[in-house]
DNA sequence: CTTGGGACCTGGCTGC
DNA sequence: TGCAGCCAGGTCCCAA
């Protein structure tokens, strides 16, 4: 599923082909993922706007228009954005001709993709937390929003208004590679705890990029490559593997209804144990 | 205010 | 083999 990295991978690889691009075509063939008024209204209204940018916030893809709205995409789940498709796509929700020759297909089998076109990209984006890649994410930073968070660490890095960008499968990394048990409640980690997390946030996910995102479930990049991220990953998606540091067992817990490996050898905290851990 | 749980959605998997 | 039922999870919404 796209998480940062993944939204990140197709900013970089549509850029060179797009920006600059004018879209001379746009059909929708789901109205539901239009979360913007009727879809002829944002047909009319993208048809001849020129792509003067592509940016990213959190699991947001922002196309940066000549009028100066905004065409915004969030892939949610299973969506994918495909550049000029060799072959005919299922689960097409919406797609876009630009000069150029160029054909961008939006496809979704699960429907719960969504595209804004908005003046103000404030409208949509405003309730993120901060970039994990950005110079602003500090280890204080992160303490001040979740210092007084009762819940679970690992539910504390799925909410995007702490973070912006980590979905489940970053978050179990980074915890396994800040060696956090993802039970932990997020009003105890320590200081350490915290810029240990910070900087394993940032490494993790630069990782992911290096390796063009995780080809797990649906997830291609824009010209039908996978990504390779998925192999390096640690814990996430390895229940019953052993451990490739210590050996142990990896294991799975439901979070926030959501599937979460770690490792009982290298993130030995138990839930409601006492601090500091042994 | 915080927290937890359901809704949304459908392909793929499990089990009978 | 066929089919029912469950599961995955990002975000929003609502209730406690």
């Amino acid at each position: 599923m796209p998480e940062l990295p993944e939204v990140e991978t197709i900013r970089n690889e549509l850029s060179p082909w797009l920006i600059g691009e004018c879209f001379t075509d746009v059909c929708i063939l789901d109205a539901r993922i239009v979360a913007t008024g009727p879809p002829d209204e944002f047909r009319q209204k993208l048809i001849g706007q020129k792509i003067e940018g592509i940016s990213r916030r959190g699991k947001y893809l922002l196309f940066k228009l000549s009028n100066a709205t905004s065409l915004i995409v969030h892939l949610r789940m299973t969506g994918s954005l495909l550049l000029d498709p060799i072959d005919a796509q299922r689960y097409v929700r919406a797609s876009f001709d630009l000069t150029g020759g160029h054909h961008l297909v939006f496809r979704d089998s699960r429907r719960f993709g969504r595209i804004w076109l908005v003046d103000d990209v404030d409208s949509v984006v405003s309730k993120l937390g901060p970039e994990p890649l950005g110079d602003d994410f500090r280890p204080g930073v992160l303490g001040q929003r979740i210092s007084r968070r009762s819940i679970a660490v690992k539910s504390a890095l799925l909410d995007q208004g702490v973070v912006a960008g980590i979905g489940n499968m970053y978050a179990d990394e980074a915890l396994f590679a800040a060696r956090i048990h993802p039970l932990t409640r997020a009003s105890d980690l320590s200081e350490d705890e915290l810029e240990t997390l910070c900087h394993s946030i940032r490494t993790v996910l630069l990782e992911a990029i290096e390796c063009r995102g995780a080809s797990v479930d649906t997830y291609l990049r824009p010209e039908g490559a996978a990504g390779t991220a998925q192999c390096s990953f640690k814990v996430a998606r390895r229940g019953g593997e052993p451990c490739a540091v210590c050996g142990s067992k990896i294991e799975r817990v439901r979070i926030q209804n959501r599937g979460t490996y770690y490792c009982p050898g290298c993130q030995p905290i138990e839930p409601g144990s006492s601090r500091p851990r042994a």
